[in-house]
DNA sequence: CACAATCATATTGCGCACAATTTAATTAGG
DNA sequence: CCTAATTAAATTGTGCGCAATATGATTGTG
């Protein structure tokens, strides 16, 4: 009765016509993909002091967890692992590799691979890290459980992009 | 009992001795930053295809959905919506404006404010945009109902950090 | 073997994103 | 009033992120 329109995904299937449905629907607000890009972003600001005292920006960070859990490591391994490509890592890696963390080198065995490892400064730096995700978890405030489920929300989201986008 | 940590926050208070806990902690699948990290990238991926056809990059069709929710606004209220500030706007309000979509007038009123306001042809592309959610909606292939619940608890996320942040 | 196709990385160019600074306008205090 | 503090945008410099392209190595085929 009320014109009130409340954008249930469940409503109507998508009134084209409907002009007040459309303006809705595009409402900020509704967007998954918006909150998506807003928390992202406030995740990121959040990490930034607690990566500072580490001479890492928020990428640099990924990477290094990438390389912690596996190394030596190609760029492209590296690339699929956190969805970026060699465009994005050469030279975030030269700049991890100017700052004395990582080496980069062609595979003899394949030269027109590189691999990446990681220095003796590299690995101490795990260490220095260590308190960083609880210290992020804190600033969250949110119950252990809640995280967990988000987590798994967003993976079962990515896995099916990663279907459909390659 | 078993030595599996679980990485829970509620755990241990940080084991900093537990190097095999940190190890863990610090695997990239086990982070919800970087889990909200490759879904957002993925996500704003998903856009790019649909937006094209709309000479619109993902940002600016944030944008332009804060505007057509509400214009004229200035470049702070707007910044505010979408959790950015001048330095990234400026030029992206200047390229939607090369582009024809909005102008920029110094507010007569204030003249350090900035008033964005949408074109004809700016007002016009809500039409043509009507389709973009229910097409991502579709890509993304989740319940109405899990959309629904994974937007409010990123939502809830970031009104959490925003009160840190700010 | 030659040579086309493929593959891994690097490079270039553009558009965010943000910290730090600058410029100009408004407001507040004396 | 007149100056100091505050505010709003713009500017500058750095670092992603990606499309398009280039370079060089490897593989496949005749």
């Amino acid at each position: 009765m009320s014109p009130k329109p409340t954008n249930k995904p469940t409503g109507r299937p998508t009134p084209t016509g409907d002009r007040q449905g459309v303006a809705e629907q595009l409402r900020l607000d509704n967007q998954l993909c918006f909150a998506l890009y807003a928390a992202s972003g406030l995740v990121t600001r959040a990490y930034r002091p607690l990566l500072e005292p580490l001479g890492l920006t928020y990428p640099q960070y990924l990477a290094m967890m990438a390389l912690w859990e596996k190394a030596p490591r190609t760029v492209s391994d590296l690339g699929e692992a956190l969805g970026l490509d060699s465009g994005t890592l050469t030279p975030l890696l030269k700049r991890m590799e100017t700052a004395g963390l990582v080496t980069r080198a062609r595979d003899r065995a394949d030269e027109r691979r590189v691999q990446v490892d990681l220095t003796d400064r590299g690995r101490h730096l795990q260490d220095q890290a260590a308190g960083v995700p609880s210290a992020l978890a804190c600033a969250l405030d949110l119950p252990g459980e809640e995280i967990v489920a988000l987590r798994a929300s967003l993976q079962d989201l990515a896995r099916k992009l990663r279907g459909t986008g390659k």
